[in-house]
DNA sequence: TTCCGTCATGGAATCGTTTCCATAGCTCCG
DNA sequence: CGGAGCTATGGAAACGATTCCATGACGGAA
């Protein structure tokens, strides 16, 4: 490939001036602008990114380590940080930690060796030694959905709150009072906001507080699905059910249909935090709180940068949509 | 960060020797070995990326250009190959290029100048100037699931004849003659694979041989909303349908329900190339062929490899998993 | 004992940029 | 017309690693 001695030897100039025309210094002559510009379009010139790096100290590359890409809510995230970031002139590695605190470190690791300008993180459990190693050596952090303790990094994710809010308003409207919930491990602060705010919030929508109907799985249709046994097994009999995220209502629906038959689990409404492309399918429709992981991705993106260029971060909910698909709601 | 000339003082050695242990050549002292590990353990050194790649001219970088990290089959694509080329110490750059040419070309530059050691390529239409740039610079690259005229890559893909065959069995077995088949365009090779197949195949598995029956969106919901809308236009009667990827299936049961109405739509069997989560939750639900796109992503990156090691690479068709969802099947 | 070969090592060159520093050529003004 | 100030430029240093080359130490063989 080309170098920027080629084309500097090409254009008659000196390779310093070549370098000032290239990367847009004022202090450039007219002639000696067209004659580098001309140069390198004529020998396809595109700079090294590992040399500049090298001498900048930068490298416009962003990390951005998730749980797992295939996950929607994270896939879309992905695309939109990754357009946020070239829009910008940045550059995405992708890393999956698959839930695993080791691999994870193993992918700061290799984001260290990298030496990317800032990282977008989604938690994989508490603070690692690559972590506060990434973070003692003051590289701009943005966390992602879930918080983590001990880290003081600004926090892009879902509105927790609010998305709960707009729930029970639904239920509320939808006249239920006998609403089972299952939630998501308390360890996750994501799980954590929901059921407080369900907890917070139920009385004030005319939802009954037995705590019978209660109950919390590991965000994972399993979990979710021995998790509404229970609460079936308590003698309980909601009309509704709010699964905590979009895992956990399939799996509450596959325990309604095993124990009370499909006929009478198509009369319990469904409600889900996430919204999941074939709940609109289902029968009833399951209506759902919508993630706006775009949002969140792009938001992630421009606090990271922010911080990168030296300004300040703060963290931000995203807000929620609801999505209501029950029998009287417009299309 | 500490470099490694620290570490070289800090075990009292010349950075040659340094450097020497660091990256396991077998010139060095057990003595200076064990120093040198101790001082780079001491200072948490980890090696400059940029640096060393300006050296070695190699980044042990792979670039990976999708149309959409958010469609299902590209983030199961890219788990796999990110996992796959971790596992070889390499790291992978994301980009999505929204079956946009010019996006695909602007990647393609920020790609070159990262200089990546290869290219994972699912081609978003024509060649464009820059693929040219980048073969004619001997890099390497490898196709995923789409092939693109006079690029003479491996292509590592589904088997798209495979896998439509699996489903001709299937609707043979079920007994239908009468089938409807959306495809896609004939300008995507999966497409124009899949219809082809669906073409010579089909007699022999004793379906109707009406192209009333036949006809073709654009791999989107709406396309083939009215591609079906526009066969049963045609007076003809379908017992089942064929979609030729996940959302033409969609879009085919929304203009079968919308003209039939749910009674009679519930009574058409569907089968749908790419198997879609909620499939199983239709009635009927929908068998489908599965693509493989955590083996294609692995072949892929494996193919990769060899090539930038300097071996060869062979074209892959990733065989499909045929998942039958019919009543009679087994669970 | 001497010589040769082997092996570990130190030091320097190198990769391709950016950026600093010194200088030469201008313009402008007194 | 001469000097001050400004701008564009050439040349070289620097970034942090790898790798080449020369040297010194050591061991074995004659």
């Amino acid at each position: 490939m080309a170098t920027i001695k080629d084309v500097a030897a090409r254009a008659g100039v000196a390779v310093g001036t070549a370098s000032r025309v290239l990367s847009g210094s004022p202090q450039t002559s007219p002639d000696s602008r067209r004659r580098v510009l001309a140069a390198a379009a004529e020998l396809g010139y595109i700079a090294n990114g590992p040399a500049r790096s090298l001498r900048r100290a930068r490298t416009d590359v962003l990390g951005l380590l998730v749980s797992d890409i295939r996950s929607p809510f994270f896939s879309e995230l992905a695309h939109a940080a990754e357009q946020e970031a070239r829009a910008h002139g940045y550059t995405v590695i992708l890393a999956n930690a698959n839930e695993d605190a080791a691999q994870a470190d193993a992918v700061l690791d290799v984001f260290a060796a990298q030496r990317i300008d800032g990282l977008l993180l989604s938690p994989q459990g508490p603070k690692t030694p690559r972590l506060e190693a990434l973070i003692a050596a003051n590289l701009p952090i943005v966390l992602l959905n879930r918080s983590i303790d001990g880290v003081d990094a600004p926090l892009y994710g879902t509105d927790n709150a609010g998305g709960v809010a707009q729930a029970l308003a639904w239920l509320q409207r939808r006249g239920h009072r006998d609403v089972a919930f299952i939630g998501g491990p308390e360890s996750f602060s994501t799980g954590a906001e929901r059921h407080d705010a369900y907890l917070a919030g139920r009385e004030a929508h005319g939802i009954s507080t037995d705590d019978a109907l209660i109950d919390a799985g590991d965000f994972l249709a399993d979990g979710a699905e021995a998790a509404m046994r229970r609460i079936l097994d308590r003698g309980v009999t909601p009309t509704a059910v709010f699964g905590a995220n979009g895992q956990t209502t399939l799996g509450a629906m596959r325990a309604v249909r095993e124990r009370l038959g499909a006929e009478a689990a198509s009369r319990i409404e469904f409600v889900s935090f996430d919204d999941v492309e074939w709940f609109a399918f289902m029968s009833p429709p399951v209506s759902a709180v919508r993630n706006d992981a775009t949002g969140i991705g792009r938001a992630g993106v421009r606090g990271l940068l922010s911080l990168i260029g030296g300004g300040t971060a703060a963290s931000e909910r995203i807000p929620t949509t609801f999505v209501d698909r029950s029998e009287g709601a417009a299309a």
